[in-house]
DNA sequence: GTGTGGTCCTTGAGCGCGAT
DNA sequence: ATCGCGCTCAAGGACCACAC
């Protein structure tokens, strides 16, 4: 044992100094970091294996306050797929190849078995290298679109006109050069917005607009772009959702990532991102037949009652307030609810008005917004224009009379929660 | 008691297949 | 031809069981 000991810190004293170093470097590229900590970790491994330990470590240092990751016994097969997966990720790295999530689950199906074994190996692997998924080329099948006022310039890819077809958005877009004379940018949640936004012209009607949208939970690489386009050409960015649970789940993973936030997809998040419907309250203000209301379910409400600890926590009075407001009402709706009061009715009167008006003086085509706004009484203010500014950045202190404070809203919501889960049959 | 893996649920979408 | 169903994929979160 103790041969086995000083042979291992044989192998190793002759590069751990160096290597500790070597890592500290910030010079160094992040591709020969992080093969040298795989080195480590495979020939480390292979030692504890040799020794039939109990409980295997796979670390990439000899420094105990590194992150490391820890396999009991009945961890074998998560350890199996790890290591594959750190063989696949020095491959890539070695051979300056990308692949995506997908082809690497392919190249080894029978130890993944399903695609979520090997999601969770590049989680887990993304934490031990301590490098996000792009950094170690591993690339997820795109699942965000974009189209509008903006051209790409991808390396080895060529010209990308999101002016004259949907671009699929991948991180090969994070490293591409910017053509764009677009003032601010639309996320919706859904491909059907989408599509149905464009079909109603939403090019000419926001020449200057770009609308992506990544189809649900938004995957890394959407948020990494809008980011990006974010930070290098501060477009005001603004997020259309479903006025349910899931919606304004959606929303807040835009905007702050997700709750667990891991290496993987770490910085992936758009605090800038201002929310301007469809709120839960919107069926004061626009005319939405009843039909369109859909009653909460029981895993509604539970969600509502974990993003409401959440909002607060975060300052998020809006989404608060509009969760009270959806459990008072027992009803959520859908963007499609919108679609219903008449053709190009989501863009003229829930788009156009909560673009900021510097944007919409720019816009050519959007005389009728003033006429909108005469003929178009709000009942009450909408959320959006409350403690919005034009920067984007959220001014909680401007509250109404009428609304609650954090605390009254805490209360009552659960309270009221409480009772809609005890009268739930569903 | 705490941390974590595995499982199952949700959202979004697409595709193939069988019944009508 | 159309519709419904069940499967897939990619994200998220919640919960339970188990190891430490």
């Amino acid at each position: 044992m103790r041969n086995t000991e000083t042979q291992e810190s044989a192998n190793y004293s002759d590069s751990e100094e160096s290597e500790d170093s070597f890592l500290e470097e910030e010079t160094v590229p992040v591709k020969e970091q992080a093969m040298r900590k795989i080195e480590f970790a495979l020939a480390d491994i292979n030692e504890q294996l040799k020794k039939n330990l109990k409980q295997l470590v796979l670390r990439t240092s000899n420094n105990k306050s590194d992150f490391f990751l820890r396999y009991s016994t009945r961890m074998k097969k998560k350890l199996d797929r790890d290591l594959h997966c750190l063989h696949q990720v020095y491959d890539l790295l070695e051979n300056d190849k990308k692949s995506t999530k997908r082809e690497l689950f392919y190249e080894h199906k029978s130890i993944y078995e399903v695609q979520r074994n090997l999601d969770s190996s590049i989680k887990s692997i993304c934490e031990l290298l301590d490098e996000s998924r792009s950094n170690l080329n591993i690339l997820s099948c795109g699942r965000g679109i974009l189209r509008g006022a903006i051209t790409f310039l991808v390396k080895d890819v060529g010209v990308i006109d999101a002016r004259v077809q949907e671009v699929l958005i991948t991180d090969a877009l994070l490293h591409s050069e910017l053509i764009s004379e677009a003032n601010f940018i639309l996320v919706v949640e859904k491909d059907t917005t989408f599509q149905k936004l464009i079909d109603e012209n939403f090019q000419q009607m926001f020449p200057r607009g770009i609308l992506v949208t990544s189809k649900g939970y938004p995957d890394i690489a959407t948020r990494n772009v809008i980011k990006m386009l974010s930070d290098k050409k501060k477009f005001p960015i603004y997020g259309l959702f479903d006025a349910d649970p899931h919606g304004i789940e959606i929303y807040l993973t835009y905007k702050y990532g997700a709750i667990k936030e891991s290496a993987e997809g770490r910085g992936a998040f758009v605090p800038s991102i201002q929310w301007i419907g469809l709120f839960p309250t919107d069926y004061n203000r626009f005319i939405i037949d009843r039909t369109q209301c859909l009653k909460l379910k029981r895993t509604d409400i539970v969600k509502v009652e974990n993003l409401v600890p959440r909002s607060i926590q975060l300052g998020e009075s809006i989404v608060t307030r509009e969760l009270d407001w959806m459990v008072q009402h027992s009803f959520k709706m859908e963007l499609e609810a919108i679609n219903m009061c008449g053709p190009e009715y989501m863009s003229r009167y829930l788009i156009a008005p909560r673009v900021t008006p510097s944007n919409l003086q720019a816009e050519k085509h959007l005389s009728f917004t003033s006429g909108f706004e005469q003929e178009f009484q709000f009942s009450e203010t909408p959320a959006y224009m409350e403690n919005t500014n034009v920067d984007g950045c959220n001014d909680t202190d401007d509250e109404d009379d009428e609304s609650l404070d954090d605390t009254d809203i805490d209360s009552d919501t659960l309270r009221m929660m409480e009772e809609l889960i005890d009268n739930d049959s569903d």
